[in-house]
DNA sequence: TTGAAAGCGCTAACAG
DNA sequence: CTGTTAGCGCTTTCAA
């Protein structure tokens, strides 16, 4: 398998020049030859070595991921949906996890830099100012997938977070609910912030009392913390009839919490979350969503990439995604 | 930052065969001048061009990684298990998604030839001639990674799933349980016939009669698949007191097929499941579940990997880990 | 429509 | 301990 284009060229009795046009598409071949070097490609099992082709070209078609963890539900779906648009458009993806710490994401910047991928999908928490001099200097284009920054310094795709708590929000008052918690990511977390920030809207729209008893800020996304937090939230005697958590683990953590104490749901509270991930409908009760197109905020962002990486004319480089709540049992009396 | 190594060479006024030899330690040299040198990439940002080492050098630092499916959790966590060792060990993942279709996955390790992987991870449901002979042609490094290849010719991590399916069967059986259901993946999974055979190995060591009624084969292993089949099941008026199913999402399927009917676990019937993962832990009842090393399977691949890129001495190329109960709420009455 | 030749940025002999 | 010199396998001018 190790044969190289000269082979080929030798093979088929024309020059090495014209088997990479043949490969490559990039000038126009008599039929004739075209199928001689075809044949040729076939009878030696040629395989084009693609880290030639990306030293020769300086583009390797490669593109790198970073994201703080795959093992995370919602990130392996974003994935997903990366990885199919990549393919589609013969692009192959470098995957990274950096825990959203900071100095990983740094150093992984610079690493895959080094790849020489073409460009960069970025996931994480918060854009720090060192982040996005990191871009800079890297040189790489950068679209960042269901992350936000606030600045809009760079192409994003994401849902509107601010709306979307918005929404939730109203959803449980018009339904009657009259203490709502919300339970999120650390205050770091910009997602957690902006889809905060729509929760007080819209208590304060509807002429509610904000009562920051009723936030709850977990250490990170996951079930655990979300367990936790509740379980303190509810030792100290608080109750709730409505929750809205920023994760679809969050909002089991708060479920179990409540159970743990002989409640159910959604007789005694009643849940909503917000990545859809298949979780929701795994569980019981399915949980009411705000449904964040999961996997197509990874196509989306992908797609809107290759619009980068080809020089395509862009209309928007702040994509936003479209929500919807998707009502399941969590929130059904 | 496109800066090369002449640049670094002539700043430090070395040579840039020198320059080579600092940044890999290929050979000694004077602390003066490697001193110079350090300074020099340090002045100039230089980062070397992992695309043009690959070339030189034969060795790209990167490994391919197959998988069915990144946005299934079991993969998912897998993944995590092997990014954190590749990146321990300086390598770097190049992914992507076959859907455990052979086709797909032929193509696929062609291609990941053709990106000069040192070497390649499988995870797949099973290993087909096609896939050996394809190997084989690619002339790369492979390990399978929770993956049967029954003829045991490609190294390889996984638990005893026979074994594993008859500790399963057998814990049910001391806890007296009558009808035990099976509920595995379809029958063209070396993984789910392993397990099976464990299963029917338990019933016939306890004198047990073999009922095909009780085995149940999903189409795949997601939860609506194995929703469907239970349902179908227990449509049919059987009944069970436990079920072994081979896939945390599997057994939910059962249990929800259960619940639509008033039922209850573990009140109604006991369930255990294989996977191990996050799952487990998150939905009520907890699932008790054949715990598979997750983590650890794609951790041990990769450095089993490693080693043979490195051609260090194995002792062993059928890694088998071990595997254990973990009792849940999901078997406790 | 095709070929010759010059790199892409680095590693790895081979000298010295 | 350091420098010189070939390549690695391909793309891409430049000519023809």
């Amino acid at each position: 398998m190790n044969k190289t284009i000269y082979d080929v060229a030798r093979e088929a009795g024309v020059s090495m020049a014209t088997v990479s046009r043949v490969l490559n598409g990039t000038a126009v071949v008599k039929d004739e030859t075209k199928a001689k070097v075809q044949a040729a490609i076939e009878k030696l099992g040629y395989r084009p070595n693609a880290v030639a082709r990306g030293l020769a070209s300086k583009r390797t078609k490669s593109i790198g991921v970073i994201l703080p963890d795959v093992s995370d539900l919602f990130h392996a779906e974003v994935l997903r949906g990366i990885e199919d648009i990549a393919t589609m458009y013969q692009y192959h993806i470098i995957l990274t996890n950096s825990d959203a710490r900071e100095d990983r994401e740094v150093d992984l910047i610079g690493t895959m830099w080094e790849k020489q991928v073409d460009g960069l999908l970025f996931i994480s928490e918060q854009i720090t100012p060192k982040i996005v001099k990191t871009f800079e200097e890297a040189q790489l284009p950068v679209v960042l997938c269901a992350t936000e920054d606030p600045e809009h310094r760079i192409p994003s795709v994401a849902i509107d977070n601010k709306q979307a708590g918005l929404d939730a929000t109203n959803y449980f008052l018009n339904l009657g609910s009259d203490k709502i918690v919300f339970l999120g990511g650390p205050t770091s977390q910009p997602v957690t912030m902006k889809r905060l920030a729509g929760y007080e809207q819209a208590l304060k729209d509807a002429g509610r009392e904000f009562d920051s008893n009723y936030v709850l800020h977990a250490k990170d996304s996951h079930y655990r913390s979300g367990y936790e937090v509740s379980n303190a939230f509810l030792n100290e005697g608080f109750t709730a009839d409505a929750v809205v958590a920023t994760s679809d683990e969050l909002v089991l953590g708060y479920l179990n919490a409540v159970r743990d104490r002989g409640g159910k749901a959604p007789d005694d509270v009643l849940l909503l979350s917000f990545e859809n991930t298949r979780l929701t409908t795994i569980v019981r009760p399915e949980l009411t969503t705000i449904a964040q197109p999961t996997y197509d905020l990874g196509a989306v962002a992908m797609r809107l990439l290759t619009k980068l990486l080809n020089e395509v004319s862009i209309e928007e480089y702040t994509v936003r995604l479209p929500h919807s709540i998707l009502e399941r049992t969590s929130t059904k009396r």
